[in-house]
DNA sequence: CATGAATGAGCTTTCATTCAT
DNA sequence: TATGAATGAAAGCTCATTCAT
């Protein structure tokens, strides 16, 4: 059979990175096969195992990435420029990040329950995530603009309500308005939805 | 093995129906066997196929299930009676409803890419709920006790300020004061977060 | 559950072979199912245990029922009568014995290689009817009316002259005209087919 | 178990389906297993599922085979030459394609009613071969050679009368001179059987 | 280093048969 | 005697992984 051109390892091994993420994308975690993987990069399957010491492995090393890509979007607020700008513009990219067709499914869908592994992986990134927004809630408080509250709760109510119309918006295959939705979220934690 | 004592169909019906939802929770739809199911109820593979007409089918109507018991815990606002109290309730209702540990991981996990007839019931599902939410919104705002806005995004946005502290309950095996959760919703939803 | 209505045993017993034999004919051996059995007469599954040993055992009950059926038409010759009237006449109503549909499909398709103990009977079945037509061509060569030839072949030949048109006409579903076969067979006996 | 060396898949493929042909012949379509297959072949369960869709298909495939194998063996009449000699030939040449073990069990027993696909292949193949007899019988009445019939109802005749033969010697494990049957065909057809 | 044929444990499902009621 | 719930061996098939070439 023909062999596969030589190639950077590194480069061969962005390729299968990038068609596992397509596949699992498409197909989720069980539906994908080692077999779609390398037919879509044009390897043969033993090249796979060169790479990655295998399915699961690979889709653990994607899903670090995306939790990377999505909490990297996130700036720290710089407190000596206006505070709200920068909150609805880190939200926004916040939106789009986990937007992203590949990203929302595999990271809020498929990846829960592969096995012990990739549940602490997901419970490290939640935990991260969770405790940046509730450091920020914090703040806000000692400052005086965010008002009294668990903001453990809180932070996860927050979270919801950025991931959840995300998710439903892959659901039903509506477009999503990344702008309107931050604009949206914004005005209901200045003033709620109430009067 | 010891031959599992003859029960009225609806009974051991029943009985696999309950061991399914546990196992189902436990492991997952994909990590899930015939097996176990039987083994928990005691009976042989044989009997499983009985009264279901496989894995997919079972849980299928789990599912089903399921989304009747969450939507079915929604009372229906009686404008007679103070409103804001049965919106508090109809959210503990919910959100101790969804908390149970079951309904979370097989609901809001599992469920999703199963297959297409999975993913449409599953639309169908958020697509009642969400219905549910926007004539609420709707109704609010032509009363003048809600303010104006995107009700879709809206609608969108309440059902993640629910579902992900639940979830996120579920993942770190926190336990879920869901009478707190509901007050700080409430709370969010009147007043929102900042100032 | 109602209890099937006391039967007499032999007509229960009449029934579930009936049932059996129209099961067996449109599905197969392996097709048929006891449950279709079961479920076209109207008892239990276990009743049905009570009259058969098994559904092999039914099998080969009816195997043996359509021989002896199809054994059955075939009148020995009255040599004080005219021969070749009654040789068509045993034509006729052999070509219509094995053309019922059932007995088609069952005995010439369905009854081969089940087991050991079907084959013996199907041996014995056709081992019996060659031995017949073998002992009519040896008296008609002695009659002087059949010519000189290896009648253990010929005997072969003229078994597969009757079958052979009633199986293809059960397998294309034409509608079979016995008396035309008959009369088609006895010119080609007479005068076979060249000049 | 010590792993099968790699074959060309060509190779592997033929050794399947030559023990697969050599299995159904033994047990049936039905008595058959993937199992006993791949045993004969030496190679795991996995193997076998590499180079065929499953059991029903290689079994199409090997009918599809044997129905070229025995149509194949029958050549075109050529005019110029004797005509008689050709037949008997092409008789002779039938009889040892059908006669082969494999090809009487699969073709003849086996082959009936697996499923409605295999019925139409079965019904392709008899049509074809009562097609190309009846196109004979028409010539040769064309040419005076064959006296008046109904071609239609001759040509099932003419099949039975060689399939028949072949098949008891399967069934009693008769040895089968094909010289001397075709001769007795042939006599058959000339003369007949009577006077 | 790449290949891809081979692996085999493990899955879902079927159905003739049994036996407590 | 009739019932039908229960059985469980055995089937076909999948696919992540291995390893000789």
């Amino acid at each position: 059979m023909a062999r596969a051109s030589a190639l950077a390892p590194d480069a061969r091994r962005a390729l299968l990175l990038t068609a596992a993420r397509r596949v699992f994308a498409r197909d989720g975690y069980h539906g994908a096969g080692v077999a779609e993987i390398v037919a879509e990069v044009g390897v043969a399957r033993g090249t796979f195992y060169r790479y990655f010491d295998g399915k699961r492995a690979i889709f653990q090393e994607i899903l670090a990435t995306m939790m990377d890509e999505v909490l990297g979007v996130v700036a720290p607020i710089d407190v000596t420029r206006p505070i709200p700008d920068q909150v609805v513009a880190n939200l926004e990219r916040l939106v789009r990040a986990i937007a992203a067709e590949d990203v929302c499914r595999v990271l809020f869908s498929e990846a829960v329950g592969i096995d012990e592994e990739g549940d602490d992986a997901l419970r490290a990134f939640y935990g991260d995530a969770l405790a940046r927004i509730e450091r920020a809630l914090r703040t806000g408080q000692n400052l005086g603009v965010v008002r009294a509250g668990d903001v453990n709760v809180l932070a996860r109510c927050l979270l919801g309500l950025i991931k959840e119309p995300v998710l439903q918006s892959a659901l039903d295959g509506t477009e999503l308005d990344a702008g309107a939705l931050a604009a949206e979220i914004v005005a209901l934690l200045r003033r709620g939805v109430l009067g």
